[in-house]
DNA sequence: ACAGTTGGCGCG
DNA sequence: AAAGCGCGCCAACTGT
């Protein structure tokens, strides 16, 4: 059953559906600081909350206090839908655009984002004539007292949620496999209540701790305007090495390099990696320079006043915001948290950290996509033992080191054509013809200008136009070997982006699912008996263990120390679950390294 | 003066 | 060793 809602004038519609996309009663209308209690008096009945954007609706019930246990994410539902080769010939596919896929993502409210939004010099005028065709869903409860009411709001674009959900359930029953496209939808939803709870409790961050990093190593805090004494000790080494005058800033590329030219350094970019095999005494304090320069501009002061303030970091994830599924983030750089602050990541007194990544995903995924039965042999734990499948693949005798292995599948699964991975390629072709096959198929597909789908039916995109235009340039008769070339080169482009979606869609699947099982199970686990010390979450999660981050094939759960073990299990578990939900009875494992730890630095993954 | 691009590097 | 996938962010630079 869904219970559909929407912005009614007089308050706040919930209508009931069923699922088979039916009206199943009468549309009540409550006042929106009823919401919260409706939401929360229907718990046990595991309604599916219907509505535009979870981010329109959840926040204010969060901050409430209330957790809803399953949503239908209209926006999210439609994108995938309109898009899926397996629901192509529905009504929802083939009709014309719509305002939903119109419908830019509304960021989570009170963050910077949010607040980027309402800065009084977005006067009236200062938009683009031409925006990019997005219109922004209407401000919501969850805004109040933000003033958020004047966002632009297309009114030629009216959604109604409950004809949307009806025209998605036929779609999805319409389709050639509505299971799994039920099954996407789900995890999809379950992801974007799961990423509006992370920002709602968000990663406990310790600001004595990453000042206590900047200033060991940068120096202290300058003054705005300033560089950091480390950094101006080092600019001036640099100086030095080259004979720069004072002038020289280190943060102009053309500047430094034309200098370093002048001095003989021989450099031809200021590449990490290319600076590295030159022999000069300004590479040392350059590379230094680097490290420290980007510490400071991206995770330093600045960064700690914006996004961890308070002593949370408050992450803004873009649920589906890459197109093979996986999470994007806005704002704060969630996704790019760099180690060397990880530190500041430590766990409330008397709760502890459990860190969860999944080993090697991505091998694990093509395994069982292709249904490659020794491929998915050599990943299996045998006794407890080894969980590492590129060892595995080395025990089975196919390549004769782990670094090979690993090369040779990233190469696979990316399209590298040179160095170690391309000559080890061949034996894994040997070994594994299944799952070497269905990559190479997918670049095919992808070569041809083809969709290609992932194991619960997330379809790639098209081509754009101009792709198009070029594969058709250079079948022209006065082709030059340059446009000849061009095409070539943008076909194999093209085919590998192909061949790498339905392994990394697939394994974004997966952890979508995984992550969707963990937070059922970590809310079953109740509330902490009195007498452990509550954490400084707000409610709903003040007394329970819950999810405070997540980066693709890893997870963090923040929980009261007595019961880490419990939540490794339920999350281990979770694993095994999302792992039988995508490949039924594929003998295929997911191991997990778990650790359980107060600082989320010292989890070695 | 402003928006968009580039080079570089962080993460998986 | 540094090209083969997907991102976001920053400062400097380029185009208008």
């Amino acid at each position: 059953m869904h219970t559909v809602v929407s912005e009614e004038g007089s308050g706040i519609g919930l209508r009931p559906v069923s699922d088979p996309g039916a009206p199943a009663g009468e549309q009540r209308v409550v006042e929106a600081s009823a919401l919260a209690r409706e939401a929360a008096a229907d718990e046990a009945s595991h309604t599916r909350w219907t509505w535009d954007d979870t981010n329109s609706w959840y926040p204010a019930l969060l901050a409430d206090g209330v957790r809803v246990d399953r949503a239908h994410d209209l926006r999210l539902a439609h994108a995938v839908l309109r898009a899926s080769v397996l629901a192509a010939r529905t009504a929802l596919a083939e009709a014309g655009p719509t305002a939903w896929d119109r419908l830019a993502p509304v960021p989570p409210p009170g963050g910077p984002t949010a607040a980027a939004l309402l800065r009084p010099d977005r006067h009236p005028g200062s938009e683009p004539l031409f925006d990019l065709g997005e219109i922004t869903a209407p401000a919501r409860a969850s805004d109040e007292g933000r003033g958020t009411t004047d966002r632009p709001l297309d009114t030629g674009n009216h959604l109604d949620p409950a004809a949307e959900l009806t025209a998605q359930l036929l779609a999805i029953k319409d389709s050639t496999d509505p299971g799994r496209l039920r099954l996407l939808l789900a995890a999809e939803s379950a992801g974007a209540l799961a990423a509006a709870e992370m920002h709602h409790a968000g990663l406990p961050w310790r600001g004595d701790i990453h000042d206590e990093i900047l200033t060991e190593a940068l120096g202290p805090r300058p003054r705005p305007g300033a560089r950091p004494a480390k950094l101006e000790d080092l600019a001036n080494r640099i100086r030095d090495a080259i004979d720069a005058p004072p002038t020289l800033n280190p943060d102009s590329h053309p500047d430094l390099l034309r200098a370093m030219e002048y001095a003989g350094v021989g450099a031809r970019s200021l590449r990490k990696w290319e600076l590295e095999k030159l022999d000069h005494p300004v590479i040392a304090p350059l590379l230094e320079y680097k490290g420290l320069y980007r510490l400071y501009t991206a995770n330093g002061w600045n960064w700690l006043d914006t996004w961890a303030p308070d002593g949370r970091f408050r992450m803004e994830y873009v649920v589906g915001g890459v197109v093979t599924g996986r999470w994007a983030s806005t704002g704060g750089g969630a996704l790019q948290l760099p180690h060397n602050v990880r530190r500041a990541v430590a766990a409330d007194p008397g709760w502890t950290f459990v860190v969860a990544d999944a080993a090697q995903l991505e091998p694990r995924v093509l395994a069982a996509l292709a249904r490659d039965e020794r491929m998915a042999a050599a990943g299996r734990t045998k006794d407890g033992a080894s969980t590492d499948m590129y060892a595995g693949i080395v025990s089975a005798g196919v390549v004769d080191s782990r670094e090979h292995a690993k090369l040779g599948m990233l190469g696979a699964m990316y399209g590298g054509t040179t160095g170690v991975s391309a000559q080890v390629l061949p034996r894994l072709a040997r070994a594994f013809p299944q799952a070497i096959d269905l990559v190479e198929r997918a670049a095919r597909a992808g070569e041809r200008g083809e969709k290609v789908s992932t194991r619960l039916g997330r379809s790639s995109p098209l081509p754009g136009d101009s792709w198009a235009a070029v594969q058709g340039s250079a079948f022209d008769e006065d082709a030059g070997a340059d446009v000849q070339s061009r095409a070539r080169s943008q076909t194999r482009s093209w085919g590998r982006f192909t061949r790498n979606f339905v392994v990394q869609g697939t394994a974004a699947e997966w952890a979508l699912c995984w992550i969707a099982s963990i937070r059922r199970r970590l809310w079953a686990l109740g509330e902490l008996s009195t007498g452990s010390p509550p954490g400084l979450a707000p409610a709903p999660f003040d007394r329970r263990p819950h999810l405070v981050f997540f980066l693709h094939d890893e997870v963090v759960v923040h929980a009261p120390a007595a019961l880490a073990e419990a939540v490794s299990h339920e999350v281990r578990a979770a694993a095994d679950e999302a792992g039988r939900l995508l490949f039924g009875d594929f003998p295929v494992d997911f191991p997990l390294s778990v650790a359980v730890t107060e600082s989320y630095a010292d989890a070695k993954d």
